[in-house]
DNA sequence: ATGAAAGCGCTAACAG
DNA sequence: CTGTTAGCGCTTTCAT
């Protein structure tokens, strides 16, 4: 209660200047023992917490790192935040979260925040309609490091951390033309982005390798409900597919819904493969098969990275994790 | 590029004084036209934005709002998120996300950055194994006012919103009876939450004014993987329920993964229903019936709350949500 | 071992 | 209409 608690107030009750207060609550090897705890002391006792402005204003050096997602909830956001807020909290950093909710719009907004407030650090996973870079591009050069995860831009003339999405597609064609399947649906998201370009590449352009003898009809379903009408749509044809390719999760949950609407079996009506977190695949019956994308070991690369940055001030980069597969079966 | 933009080096070049620039970047009345027209462009083209830790220091007044949840994976605590970042951001506030992850000692950690962030404000929902409240009163009498929501003390002297528990509770009793079941089980997440024990409350002592011919035993699932082995191990026995009741999104999922690894078919092997934000329910086949709990609606609230503590400064209120029955095919 | 003083970038009261 | 000045809380150099 009464006065704050400052270094100004605890040096007025000990009578001792500010300078020396400072120095006694960081250790310094100056300051006599006697004083240090006499300081320490009172600090205790008056719940003493340094002012973060001040001494950002003063260090010029902020303990905050923005972050920028479309859709926190997300599995594999969630992931990679937690990972990411984990490695943070160990270095003495903040996270502050921001979402575009997929509206370029905001994004800016959310950029122009992060350098309101001058964060040490951006991380960003693109919005799919994002097209211009223009602003990343100014405040990248405007000292701000920009770290670009899972939705990253073609422009190979930044830093990234990504997931090895050619190769994810093409363990997929694997697994599919290792079961025998014959007609593929494979739903993607906004093909703008380049994660959802390399896994369509990938997947499309391993199965032409492998065999002549499977068809792959490529669709785009921006969302969760397009998805599933899709499916529907497609199972009501002649020639329909016997198998599913789901691209995320959002996808994924679209078909499970419509597949649950036609009341099909996995795999015998319809096989279902997956790109995915994990958690929704373990809902059905049986669970699905996915090639697991794991933002926690994404989360903690990007935090490595944000690390060297610091030490070394690289500006151009380009880190790939790879992923698995996960059997379930629904294929 | 060179010198960085801040309103001294504004001055320096267009050589007029420091509050001139303030004044004209804030359209004060005192200052000419002509003048704000050049201070406004050169601040353009200087790509200016005033550093807000310095304005912070100076007027006392962070446009931070911090927010501590156990886990923001979580659809309910994210459509809370994402209500409150709307209602904040209108209003210039920027949110401080943190996690606590369930734990006491990581919640306090959180407590503590919040302070140290000099944040306008705290809104928490507190972890399950929280008993000790004593961080929380304490920097809530340091000025910073602090709203609990979903997860809140039982204590009546602080500030909370919440969900209409002990309704939610009758509405799902009510729904039971009403469907002719006579066995329920009934999972619950952890006991020392008021919420977990308000809903208990209304679901068993609603049933018993209803009628003595339904029978409830009550359990307590701490996550998905205990809530499916319960089922499960419930399942095997001679006197197995006809009816899952399950408090939470978490709950369900673990009740919908035992489900599926026993093949049983919802109602007529089990019925189910659920307290949910309603994406899970959506997921199975026929879809659950669930009471929504809408985190978009308590964002809000949360959010007006604030507005109202700001303004007529209480340090004492409850706001209450009420709630909705959802069908799906379940029960 | 301690203190005095400057200054981070900004605002606002006061003085022309 | 514009400038001067003080000060938010802290770190750090330079004296002592």
């Amino acid at each position: 209660m009464g006065s704050k608690a400052t270094l100004k107030n605890i040096a007025g009750i000990l009578e001792i200047s500010i300078s020396t207060v400072s120095r006694a609550l960081k250790d310094h090897p100056d300051i006599a023992q006697e004083t240090k705890r006499k300081v320490r002391e009172l600090a205790e006792l008056m719940d003493y917490e340094p002012n973060a402005f001040a001494v950002y204003l003063r260090t010029n050096e902020s303990k905050v790192i923005g972050l920028i997602v479309p859709e926190i909830s997300n599995y594999f956001y969630h992931s990679f935040v937690s990972a990411l807020e984990n490695e943070a909290r160990k270095k003495g950093y903040t996270l502050l979260i921001l979402q575009s909710g997929n509206d370029s719009a905001v994004e800016e907004a959310n950029l122009r925040l992060c350098k309101l407030n001058r964060v040490a650090c951006i991380f960003v996973a693109l919005c799919s309609e994002t097209r211009d870079l223009a602003t990343f591009n100014r405040i990248g050069s405007s000292g701000i490091p920009i770290v670009f995860f899972d939705k990253v831009p073609e422009d190979n003339n930044c830093i990234k951390v990504c997931l090895a999405d050619r190769d994810i597609g093409r363990l997929a064609a694997r697994t599919i033309v290792g079961k025998g399947k014959k007609n593929v649906l494979a739903m993607f998201g906004n093909p703008n982005l380049s994660i959802t370009r390399k896994r369509k590449q990938g997947l499309t352009e391993e199965i032409k390798k492998l065999t002549p003898f499977v068809n792959v009809s490529t669709v785009t379903a921006n969302n969760s409900s397009e998805a599933k009408a899709i499916l529907i749509e497609a199972m009501e044809k002649k020639e329909k597919p016997d198998t599913v390719f789901c691209m995320s999760d959002e996808i994924l949950t679209g078909v499970i819904m419509g597949i649950n609407k036609l009341g099909l079996k996995m795999p015998q009506d319809i096989a279902v493969i997956a790109i995915s977190n994990g958690f929704i695949p373990k809902l059905t019956n049986p669970e699905i098969t996915y090639i697991e994308t794991s933002g926690a070991v994404l989360g903690k690369k990007a935090m490595q990275t944000f690390t060297e940055i610091l030490e070394k001030g690289i500006s151009k980069k380009l880190d790939v994790i790879n992923s698995k597969l996960v059997e379930g079966g629904s294929i």
